[in-house]
DNA sequence: TCGGTGAAAATTGTATACAATCGTATCGCG
DNA sequence: CGCGATACGATTGTATACAATTTTCACCGA
């Protein structure tokens, strides 16, 4: 939570974005629900100005729906979005990987690093410290492709995953081997092997995706 | 349930945000010039408020950039921006074709309606229509992925792509192989041979952009 | 009881007004 | 003459107030 530490020049709409994104990620405000804008005005202490715009942009991230004169609402994940992002996230973070390796980025030391971390937070079940460790590695692979276009892509994408990690990981565990794939992924890259650094995401992904659908099929459809 | 998706009132900032990006698109406000919202709010006879919704979108869409407390700015196309952009463009776009071929999708004959209609449009020298012509195609290539994902992303990108090729066809002339490409490519999915269809639009990305930069090299870099 | 009708309540969309912040020219000082 | 502090103007950020639209629900007639 960022409590207002002096004088930060940053407008109070930007702040609104990340909370107001923090809430529907955490389930705070569940898919579907109606965003009704003097309630969160409220509820954050600001005028409706400011967080209008939050709410634009978070439906420019695909978090909210808003409908003219209607409102807004915390768009739903049916199965088909988590297949469809996935295949998405497969075909971009691919890109990277390739054009990470065609530089022979080296982002082995940043990894072990932050896979010694996650043994920490796995220890604690600290599950918010282990998803913001997952999103940096993956902004790390996303800016060593050296292509602002596609991190912008990503980043994008990123917000919609989260939600997936915290839809799935609130009723399963962390799958323990991520970060040894995380690992073989940055090897291959170090070494210049895309193909195989792809292959390795591609299970990765797709191991991922499957447990995330496991657990959405079995919390049963939402509206 | 309300299924009525009928034509509901837009909101004045919805129509906002097509005419600035026109008005972007169309070199009215060059790269890197001030967008003061008082002077664009009196210019399209609306107020600030739902103007600064209309360029928050706009910043989502990557037209302009956004500094706090010191405005917008229209986003300047650096030829490094061009290549990257199609290094992602190509990405997305082949996914899109393998998902579109693994389904026969046939395109056939709309992209032959499309290709008559362009003509006439080569004809008349009426650049913005065959502009709006190419962006149908290729929406019509991501719609039928059936992947609403990689739909809202490409759309995303399109307004960049839109704009490259209005810097571009400032000063050039419409390649006139272009809907042969269209036409192989769809002629391909509709067989089913997503790598020759891939084959067909890289060559075809690859000739536009190596146009596209040739012709910003030759205007000179901007700020 | 059911379905249509219309007015009130709820909610969004927009304009006006004011506060906060940034850029710049001016003035004073060395 | 150069340099920094400062006050002013320009511009963005936000709150309050009002108009427009949608939704809800009580009412009525068949």
């Amino acid at each position: 939570m960022a409590i207002d530490l002096g004088h930060v020049a940053e407008p109070r709409s930007e702040s609104l974005v990340e909370e107001l994104r923090e809430a529907i990620l955490t389930g705070r405000y569940a898919p579907g629900a109606r965003l009704v804008q003097d309630d969160l005005a409220e509820a954050f202490g600001v005028s409706r100005i400011p967080l209008r715009e939050a709410l634009r942009r978070l439906e420019g991230e695909g978090l909210v729906l808003i409908s003219p004169n209607r409102g807004a609402v915390v768009r739903s994940l049916a199965p088909k979005d988590v297949v469809d992002l996935y295949d998405l996230r497969l075909a971009l973070e691919s890109l990277a990987l390739r054009r990470a390796a065609e530089r022979y980025a080296d982002l082995r030391a940043s990894t072990k690093a932050r896979h010694a971390q996650a043994r920490q937070a796995i220890a604690a079940r600290n599950l918010p410290v282990l998803f913001r460790l997952d999103r940096d590695f993956h902004a790390d692979i996303a800016a060593a492709s050296d292509n602002g276009q596609l991190v912008a892509a990503l980043g994008a994408l990123w917000s919609q995953i989260m939600r997936m990690m915290h839809a799935y990981f609130e009723a399963g565990d962390y799958p323990v081997d991520t970060w040894d794939d995380h690992e073989a992924i940055v090897d291959a890259v170090a070494h210049g092997d895309a193909e195989r650094a792809i292959e390795r995401l591609t299970a990765h992904l797709i191991g991922s995706r499957d447990r995330i659908l496991i657990s959405l099929r079995a919390q049963g459809p939402r509206s």
